[in-house]
DNA sequence: TATATTTGACCAAATTAAGTCAAGTCAAAA
DNA sequence: TTTTGACTTGACTTAATTTGGTCAAATATA
């Protein structure tokens, strides 16, 4: 699950439309249909408005967002794995400091 | 293992100044000293000449030096790990299809 | 046909990258 | 104990990249 995807299915649910939501937004909606297909991210001042808007965790689409952004860094590299792996030894060791 | 502190490894372990090493890739050694504690870090074209230089896989370098990055986008979060663990099945759905 | 969404090309503003320089620290040698 | 050499730190700079969009045209979809 993505940000975008998770965007999309509130919206959705809800039966809004992109320009309905991205007025909400105060963006356009060629913008926002980006957004959903994970062609660009939204600032995470957004992410409090689609909180509030859809009732939905606000932690969780953070954990979203910032996954997202760790997957644009890495999604092109064939050891994309491992780099995720000594990344987490990284953060675990900083952990036992 | 950071990509400051191998770079720190290999220099340290042929005996070589930081000012030697800053020579050879034509950067400051002050810089070169914020690269080898993680403040600041290099580009991607100055891993080929230390791979060269000290005779050690590119590729671990690269490993390192991406780990990194992911490491500085989330390293203030407290979800850390959960954000590696989301990206991490986001890489692996994508390997599916 | 009309409405909803997507796409590509483009843009300005903000941020980050990639450093430098000067001053300071620290350990060891003179 | 002063000096020296290696390294670190903070403040700053400039250029490149990214962010956060827009608009018009193309494509679904109903």
């Amino acid at each position: 699950m993505t940000i975008g995807q998770k965007i999309r299915e509130l919206r959705e649910k809800t039966g809004m439309l992109q320009r309905e939501l991205a007025y909400e937004l105060e963006v356009g909606d060629a913008y926002l249909s980006k957004i959903e297909s994970n062609q660009k991210n939204l600032k995470k001042e957004h992410l409090t408005t689609i909180s509030k808007l859809f009732k939905y965790s606000y932690s969780e689409l953070e954990t979203l967002w910032l996954a997202n952004k760790v997957y644009d860094l890495i999604k092109d590299e064939k050891k994309a794995i491992e780099v995720l792996k000594v990344a987490e030894q990284e953060i675990k060791y900083r952990k036992t400091l």
